[in-house]
DNA sequence: TAGATTGTTAATCGATTAACAATC
DNA sequence: TAGATTGTTAATCGATTAACAATC
């Protein structure tokens, strides 16, 4: 017990979570490896083995039970509380993340937005009013803050991801093609779905 | 030659090839594995590895030409036309994909956007006009289009894939957390944030 | 030349898969 | 009971890494 998960094992589970999430809100109640398997394209055996590591949740001939699978893999996953994470810019893209339902339901709390546009400045995005951008350190402090989303065109993002940093954040989500530069450690996200299209579409033409 | 790439190659060369598009737009010539493992924190062996098996495209003591290392990724992958996409779902976050340069950099390009509100049709986004929901397969199939972009909200998602893959669609890029049923031959992306970051978490954290 | 960085080897480790007995 | 699906084994394959000679 209490090793440390490898990578592949974390990744994974984190996705199970996400598709027992959604199928729980789908009015369903167990789920089978094979049904976990066609959502997320990871080998059935695969799945049945990564849980099966950590104890026997599942019944044989009939499956996974939804809302105690979700339980374990939260507790395996230690993503059972509250966790507060910050959104930095308030325009169409993050207005489109503060509004999505996506965060919430892993629980996870935007709990502060900021935009150097003054005229933002005040406004509500999501159920959040946009900060002054001169006021996220002591925010980012006073929060305990460790999560940063980056919503700002490419120019701005080395800029706001220093702020960031200075201000404590170690984890960063970049929807900007901008590459960051960051002390070692601070992991960078960049979400980039040119990336992923170019890869798929080399597996459909080939 | 001519082997199909495992998906793991695949998947690192594309995003080899994004760090040199970004590297090339700030203005660098050259870049070493290290510099590439240091922004996709892929190891730089690893990164050698993969490069060398295609050819000797690197210079001892001096680096990679960044140029010259583009062109060799994009013959390898074969993405070197134009791809047409489609995109559903004129709001905001629909609004955020039309209007960032993160697919026109790769040669992406936006060909038809729909939206079932008849009050957005007509407008623009991005440079394209709105088209009727009720033209979505004729359009895809005038335009040969095989990919598409759902960016609506979960509980429309599913019908938007039921229309796209009965138009031809064989690749589609999910922002929705809704899950998606389709045929074994269409490929399903779902871009989670909430999944990265329970994961991110949990190093972050142990 | 001296320093840097590639290309490549060799060794290890984790991921993947098929198969099937156990059992609900 | 008959059918379904888990839990687990065993075998294979690809990913990862350290190390270093080659060479720019």
């Amino acid at each position: 017990m209490a090793d440390r998960l490898t990578v592949g094992v974390a990744a994974r589970l984190s996705r199970y979570l996400q598709v027992l999430t959604q199928a729980k809100k789908m009015g369903k109640d167990r789920i089978s490896s094979q049904e976990i398997s066609d959502y997320t394209n990871i080998n059935a055996t695969q799945i049945r083995r990564d849980l099966s590591a950590f104890g026997k949740f599942g019944k044989r001939g009939v499956g996974y039970n939804i809302d105690s699978l979700l339980g374990e893999i939260r507790k395996i996953l230690r993503t059972q509380g509250q966790h507060n994470i910050a959104l930095v810019g308030a325009g169409r893209l993050g207005q489109a993340i503060a509004s999505s339902s996506i965060f919430a339901e892993h629980g996870i709390n935007i709990a502060a937005v900021f935009d150097t546009d003054e005229s933002k400045v005040g406004s509500t995005v999501g159920n959040v009013q946009v900060s002054e951008y001169a006021q996220l350190p002591d925010i980012i402090r006073d929060k305990n803050i460790i999560v940063g989303v980056l919503a700002v065109p490419a120019p701005s993002a080395q800029a706001a991801t220093s702020d960031l940093v200075r201000a404590g954040v170690k984890i960063l989500f970049n929807y900007s093609e901008a590459l960051l530069d960051v002390p070692s450690d601070v992991q960078v996200h960049t979400s980039n779905p040119a990336v992923e299209l170019l890869y798929a579409l080399y597996f459909h033409l080939t």
